[in-house]
DNA sequence: AGTGTTCCGATACAAGCGCATCGGAACGAA
DNA sequence: TTCGTTCCGATGCGCTTGTATCGGAACACT
């Protein structure tokens, strides 16, 4: 048998480094000599990894996908009040905002993607299948409440969902502008979702 | 005296042509030779009306946004009821959303625009003038109503103005990625404007 | 140790890019 | 008409891009 290498975290490692370059320089910034540079590894490696600069760009941002995700559930796993749903929907609402610092890189690359892929409908099926996944996750959270009487009965979860989306990708975009500071994008979050406790 | 051209409206044309490029292409389809083709004139007329391809960029943004003003007032002027604050609101969020079929492309326009002013902040400053007229704009709006008894005279006129654009730029958003229809989105906007009355 | 397979680093290459250059067309003033 | 200035279309240049190619290194197995 011959040589063998992970691939899979070869992938992730060149993706995250996609990511790093997407922050800080746009999607224009993305070259594969580059990418390999960033990643520390040679162009021929990335070749190997990805067959084409689109295929290595779809996993990137399927990439980011996945660790907004991930955010989110920690989030709302280390939630300051357990129990409380408001308090996780809040959570969850934060982790998409990822403008904390160090995450305020993936803010850019979610803007970048998200332009992209209001060009290619490829790219925007990628993006519609993230959102399912979070839109699903704040319903279920706001049914839970619900259920449990801390949130109003008479919002309809799945619309109250996606509306709670619309503004986070809107406080995202304020907040990337410099038009809104961090906290007053958060103060908004805390504002719109406690508005829905009973 | 010499071959006099009308530099003005001549870079008015090519911005257009970049607009459209854009829409359909993204940034990344904006080059000379196609800028060139897509007016109808030469590379080196293109040259010669813009030093570099930044400045031409940099042009195209504030035509396009220039045409979200204009288009914002003239919903205004031509509003269905005169007189009501509230349709006056909507109708300029209604502008600024510019996702009525033909001004779809200045919406993935303002798109990648936004997304390219999240990395550089020169074209964040553009953009921020921009909505600093919007605001104002909805801000005199809000005040008006509230003068006039149209308005909860509770609203925050600022804060609320802010809190308009982020909902349009968050509408605008999931518009494009396709996750919200052009009706559903006006009448979200409908919702949140009637929710303003007294 | 030998061998067969997988991997990868370096290089080559065609295409496309922004920009500079320049000779001549276009046009107003004399 | 002639002149002087402005404009522009075509072309060239240096550079970067994504991708293809390939010789040899790296490694598991016999």
């Amino acid at each position: 048998m011959p040589k063998q290498v992970d691939h899979d975290s070869r992938r992730q490692h060149i993706a995250q480094a996609v990511c790093e370059l997407i922050g800080r320089h746009g999607l224009e910034g993305v070259t594969l000599r580059e990418v390999a540079a960033q990643a520390g590894v040679s162009m021929g490696a990335v070749q190997r990894c990805f067959r084409a600069k689109e295929e290595m760009l779809v996993f990137a941002q399927e990439h980011v996908n996945r660790r907004v995700t991930e955010r989110a559930r920690a989030r709302i796993a280390e939630s300051p009040r357990p129990g409380s749903v408001t308090t996780m929907l809040e959570q969850t609402l934060v982790a998409m905002l990822a403008v904390d610092d160090e995450d305020l890189l993936d803010a850019r690359v979610w803007m970048a993607f998200t332009a992209q892929a209001a060009l290619d409908p490829a790219l925007a099926a990628v993006q519609r299948a993230h959102y399912a996944g979070l839109t699903e996750l704040l319903a279920v959270l706001l049914r839970t409440g619900q259920e449990n009487g801390q949130i109003r009965p008479e919002v309809d979860a799945e619309s109250e969902a996606d509306a709670l989306i619309t503004l986070a990708d809107g406080l995202t975009v304020q907040v990337l502008l410099g038009r809104h500071s961090r906290e007053s994008a958060l103060a908004a979050l805390h504002q719109r979702t406690t508005a829905l406790r009973t």
